[in-house]
DNA sequence: GGTAAATGTTGAAACGTTTTAGCAACGATC
DNA sequence: GATCGTTGCTAAAACGTTTCAACATTTACC
């Protein structure tokens, strides 16, 4: 039993190198190494030699370890500072580009640093909630810093328990003691303005499930300045999921109950545009019959029919906030702001009326 | 003079080590490490040496080399194996994110396989044009194994002439002798076969500069069949980017010009969106007076106005084919297909008719 | 037959880190 | 006054790689 147990362990797989092909091929280290660099012609060996070597390569199967190779190699290697963009499987993909834009181009600002930050981007993916099994995530082994974005309550639990050895911004969540960028909390209160600008008074907003930290804000913020204004809500219209599919089966389903509604807030792009859908399926007009503002998150909103109105940052402003803000706390310490609102601005389009 | 120049030199960034700080602080490297990880009470180190040695660290800057760390731990780290995937900064981005999944949903597929390809995921971003620039890219030095995309010409040119020490996959690029993975080159044909289907004989072709490999082939292959149906094409209506802006200046004056069209085919769901916002500006409608076919690169193109009809094969596919074959190369070199061609399907939606 | 050059290979050092065994000093205990 | 425990720290080994000096053998040359 112990004995079979003993047994069935072996299959840890041994990671092949240059020592296992230099027992293989019956030669030194050295000479394989020169081999796999294709150094072998200025180095002498041996046609022979070579052959054998290469052939023990391709039997066992040799990755080279990266770590082994920067960490020998010269300082452009050794100088590399390892930075990750931490997200979820789960988030909204399209962000990610952003940060690596920002990333590269906050760098570049810094060109003339004496500690000129060369890096090497890393993309880590965790599952919504399981932030904690990440590999390498407290021990610092992986990377010297990270942008951390689209956490679960749970993840923010974890990580307010937990404390990272290495300097790390969150985007768009706030969790205790940590540094983050987050867009400017009072959003939907600009949104609420538009509409009843343009005399709207029977205001809906739109979002989808799971809510994270930023669209919850943006719900309560854009609810509480239509109640300020004395209006009761025409409606929460709920999504079962975040994407635009979800968004119009959901829209289709409120316009068909006859629930007087004049104005929309959809807390995403993507949200507004199955509302779009389902609106003009509906048979009724945008903004005619209801005017609809959204976020700005999708670079491509303008060509949205109508071309959406929006209130929010821009991915790419907010990534950039953040990009800087790491890039300043890995430098010469010269410790920024813990915490940075980005502004919200408004682009009218034609989604709430035609363009003045 | 010449001590002058000697004396220039040292702005180095020489990079603060344990060993530096163990000398800062008058104490053995060993206790910095202690100390770095917190393991300083288990290893009792006292009170006064430690806040020495963290003054050190804060004064000095300290940032810890990833590699020696992960060289140095245990099999875990030691076993990642490092994946780039390399693109260019002008590349339309989202397809990043494609890629990223597919790497990761390809290595979850392997998980029984005793050389499990645990794997760190690195984005590697050089100017388009300047691929030999990349740090890394012909010493192996950065990663094991790699996907390479959106390469122009002349990058083409110096990949054929120079052999990476590293398996690497293209994407929509052919380069003799690499292993690639491109969309069936005859995906017009689809296009035009559509649109000649539903009667349409005016036939016009919609592409941006500059023309990438895969766009140019699009073009060809539909121009092909519009000449080989005996009809004339339209037009070449030439955007002056890659964008929806341009897209839609270059069809509006297209449409200006008053030449007869009756089907449109966009060589990018981008564009086809800037040929939407043209074509119903000019007062014509989709499909009744122009029928549109874009590619289907854009995952909101059903949510289009009308809904975009598309050929092409979707960027998830092309990751995935890409990742895969990327992984059994690096794998137990049961070497696969040098080229994968991947199939072109057709999503009939609106904007060629109503849907049957 | 002796020296010089060419050929083929090895061993060791170095990169920066963490961990472990162990040393030295001191106080407490019998 | 010997033994033991505790405290505070150091030295050395190991991770996988590449490079480089050095060595041993053979061949070429006079």
């Amino acid at each position: 039993m112990a004995k079979r147990a003993s047994n069935d362990t072996p299959p840890v797989p041994v990671r092949v190198t240059v020592r296992s092909i230099a027992r293989r091929a019956g030669v030194s280290i050295g000479a394989v190494s020169s081999v796999l660099n294709n150094h072998h012609e200025k180095r002498r060996i041996a046609a022979d030699t070579v052959r054998r070597i290469r052939a023990a390569v391709a039997e066992l199967g040799y990755l080279p370890n990266i770590n082994a190779r920067r960490l020998r190699g010269g300082s452009e290697a050794q100088n590399t500072i390892m930075i990750a963009i931490i997200t979820s499987f789960q988030a909204p993909l399209p962000v990610i580009n952003h940060f690596i834009l920002a990333l590269r181009e906050a760098a570049a600002e810094e060109a003339d640093n004496p500690r000129r930050p060369l890096f090497s981007l890393v993309i880590e993916m965790f599952n919504a909630g399981k932030l904690h099994e990440l590999p390498g995530l407290l021990t610092g082994e992986h990377f010297n810093a990270a942008i951390l974005t689209n956490t679960t309550a749970e993840d923010d639990r974890f990580l307010r328990d937990h404390v990272l050895p290495y300097p790390v911004v969150l985007v768009n969540r706030t969790v205790q003691d940590y540094p983050s960028v987050i867009e400017d909390p009072k959003s939907g209160h600009k949104a609420a303005a538009i509409l009843m600008q343009i005399e709207r008074r029977k205001l809906g907003v739109l979002y989808g499930q799971p809510l994270t930290q930023t669209t919850q804000r943006r719900v309560e913020s854009f609810l509480q300045a239509v109640r300020a204004a004395g209006l009761p809500p025409a409606g929460e219209i709920v999504a079962s999921g975040l994407n635009e599919e979800a968004a119009r089966a959901a829209m289709a389903q409120f316009l068909a109950r006859g629930i007087p509604l004049d104005g929309l807030y959809a807390v995403t792009d993507g949200l507004a545009l199955g509302a779009f859908q389902a609106i003009k399926r509906a048979g009724k007009t945008i903004p005619g019959d209801i005017a609809v503002v959204g976020i700005g998150d999708y670079e491509i909103s303008p060509f949205f029919d109508p071309p959406l109105s929006s209130v929010g940052v821009s991915h790419s402003e907010l990534a950039h906030a953040a990009a800087r803000m790491l890039l300043r706390r890995i430098g010469v310490a010269k410790r920024g702001l813990l915490r940075l609102t980005v502004p919200v601005v408004e682009r009218l389009r034609e989604s709430t009326g035609p363009i003045g």
